[in-house]
RNA sequence: AACCGAGCUCAUGG
């Protein structure tokens, strides 16, 4: 069963929806963990009424697919419903409340964020961190500071939640006092940076931070050509999209919509067209 | 003892 529950893993986690609920349904013996797993797959993927229908199928749903559940509403939007999943819940632990510190704040409602944050009877960093979020999100700066400080120990993810906070208060000495003092960076702290400087019209110090960013993933050019595009440099952005190609990178669909911005911006349709034509021959890619 | 869940980054046609 443990080893079955590994293979539902891998088709859930390959994004294979399809071929992990026909192995599910074949498999000879199956848990109340096969059935989070598969759950969490809906979960992840948004298929909302699928969750729901597995969910009150479940003879008795554990922690686990509460908080599921719980998320699932989080992403909907539907937060009086997450709210009452969490009431009606027959107990609560680190990753159920933390989820629903998640759901709050996404909805703005930090206030509560904090009053679940400080009823939880411990913390951990990601409870700590999603508050951190929580208050970034809502461009409450000074609380996530005061957060941070308190916090008692700190990783990459709660260093890169604070560049958040300052980038979407346009406080850039915070942005790169934070960046020099973290210990290490990874993609994510990369990311941050990226769109840290480019939204504030750094274009310049975007691109520097591009290229120290080892692993540049698709989203990374894309966020630097609509930047570039959006700022009037288009010329810059199409010659990125070019070198793009020449790295070997996949465009993708948005990468679409980037160069499109980009020869929008100098009026230039019919090599816009020229060059979507090619990167749907090219790709495969559809520009709908 | 062993399999499942929460937090940071990311683009999109305003």
């Amino acid at each position: 069963v443990v080893t079955g529950n590994s293979m539902l893993t891998g088709f859930v986690y390959t994004g294979h929806l399809e071929e992990a609920e026909e192995f599910f349904r074949t498999m000879p013996e199956r848990t109340a963990v096969s059935y989070n797993i598969l759950f969490q797959g809906y979960v992840q993927f948004g298929h909302v009424e699928q969750a729901r229908a597995m969910f009150s199928s479940m003879p008795q749903p554990s922690i686990v697919s509460w908080t599921g559940m719980i998320l699932i509403y989080s992403k909907t939007g539907e937060l009086d419903r997450a709210g009452e999943l969490f009431a009606r819940m027959p107990q609560h632990d680190l990753y159920s409340c933390t989820t629903m510190i998640a759901a709050n704040a996404l909805k703005g409602h930090v206030a509560e964020s904090k009053r679940l944050f400080d009823g939880m009877p411990q913390h951990n960093l990601a409870s700590w961190t999603t508050l951190i979020g929580s208050y970034a999100q809502n461009g409450q700066l000074e609380e996530a500071r005061d957060m941070f400080e308190l916090m008692p120990e700190r990783d990459n993810v709660s260093w890169n939640a604070m560049i958040t906070a300052h980038a979407n208060k346009g406080c850039m000495d915070g942005v790169r006092r934070i960046y020099e003092t973290m210990p290490l960076h990874n993609a994510a702290s990369f990311g941050a940076m990226i769109s840290a400087y480019a939204q504030n019209g750094y274009l310049h110090q975007a691109k520097e931070m591009f290229e120290k960013n080892v692993e540049q993933g698709t989203v990374s050019w894309n966020t630097l050509m609509v930047s570039f595009a959006r700022n009037g440099h288009a010329s810059e952005a199409i010659e990125m999209f070019h070198r793009m190609k020449l790295d070997g990178h996949q465009p993708n669909q948005d990468t679409f919509m980037a160069v499109l911005t980009a020869y929008s911006h100098i009026g230039d349709l019919e090599k816009a067209c020229l060059e979507l034509g090619s990167m749907a021959v090219d790709y495969g890619l559809n520009p709908v």
